[in-house]
DNA sequence: TCATATTTTGGAATTATTCCACTTTAGGCC
DNA sequence: GGCCTAAAGTGGAATAATTCCAAAATATGA
C-alpha cells in the first residue's frame, strides 16, 4: 500500500524513518531546498538531523529516486524523478521557479553534440530570467 | 593601445588597478573561479582583497565583458564574454571543462519555448559527464 | 586642484554543505 | 523472537564560497 516503502527497498535502500520522511515531504511539495526539506521531516518525524537530510537526499539521488536541480547561486534544490524529465526558469531576483518541459524534442536540447571523451553525459537546464512580479515591483535595487 | 581601459570606460566603469588585473587575467585563462582570478591578480598587482576580486568579477558580469558559468556544486567560474557563447562539458570527478559550442542551431538549445511571464531569459547549459580519464583510473571511489 | 561618488580594504558573518568519531538501528539468520 | 553486523543516524565542529559592513582610498570631471 504505502509505495514509498517498496520503493526504497527495490532500490537497495534500507527503510528508515528518516528516508520515509524526506519521500513524503517530497512527494508534496516541488523543488525544494535542503532546508526546507528538513523542516517539513522534523515537523513530521520528530529529530532528525542535519546531516542524515543530507545523506538521505544524496542517497535518494544515486538511486535515482529522487533529482536534483542546482540552479547557479541558489541552494540545490530536490524533486521526486517520477515527475519526468523536466527544466527550470527561475526568476534571478525572488528565485520562484517554473517547471518547464523541453519541447524542441527530447535528445538535442539535453545531448551535447560531441561527447569529448566523456560518458554518463546529461545536463540540467536552469533557465534564468525575471518574472512578471518582480519585474513590474516598483523600487527594485538594481543588481548591486 | 591597451584595450582593457577602454573597454572598462565604454562599459561606463572606472578604471581601476583590481579592474585591469582581473581583466588581464581572464584575458589568459579560461573558466577560472574567483579564488584562481584572485591569486592571479595579486601576483600581478600586489595586495588585492578577496572582496575587490568579487567585486570587480559581479561588476564586469553586470556590464556584460564577463561571462559568470555556474555549474553546480562547484565555484562558479568567470571567462572574458569575448569567445562566444557557447556551453560546458565539465567532469563530475575531476572538474575538467571543456568548451562547446552549440551545434544544434542557435535559439532552439538556449531559449525556452514559452516564457512564462518572464523577460530577460538565458541559460548557461553545463553538462555533465565522467572524462575518459577519470573513467579509466584504477581504483577510483564510489560515489558515496 | 578639489569635491564627491565610486571603489577598495579588512575583518567578521552567513550559508550551504561536508567531515568525523561515536551511537543507534534495520533486517537477515539461527 | 532475539542477536549480529553492516548500514544509517547523531552532534558538533570544520570548510568553502561568498557577502556584509563601516571606514579609508581613489578615479573622474568640474
Amino acid at each position: 500500500m504505502n509505495g514509498i516503502h517498496e520503493q526504497l527497498r527495490a532500490a537497495g535502500l534500507r527503510v528508515t524513518s528518516p528516508r520515509v520522511a524526506v519521500m513524503e515531504v517530497l512527494g508534496e511539495a516541488q523543488h525544494v531546498s535542503a532546508d526546507t526539506v528538513a523542516k517539513a521531516a522534523r515537523s513530521r518525524t520528530g529529530a532528525v538531523s542535519t546531516q542524515a537530510i543530507y545523506n538521505v537526499l544524496s542517497d535518494l539521488v544515486s538511486v535515482g529516486l529522487v533529482h536534483r536541480i542546482e540552479p547557479s547561486g541558489s541552494p540545490a534544490l530536490y524533486e521526486l524523478s517520477t515527475r519526468g524529465t523536466h527544466h527550470h526558469l527561475m526568476c534571478r531576483e525572488c528565485a520562484k521557479v517554473v517547471d518547464l518541459a523541453c519541447e524542441h524534442g527530447t535528445d538535442p536540447c539535453i545531448m551535447p553534440p560531441k561527447k569529448h571523451g566523456f560518458s554518463d553525459i546529461e545536463a540540467d537546464i536552469v533557465f534564468w530570467g525575471t518574472c512578471r512580479e518582480c519585474r513590474t515591483r516598483p523600487n527594485r535595487s538594481t543588481n548591486r
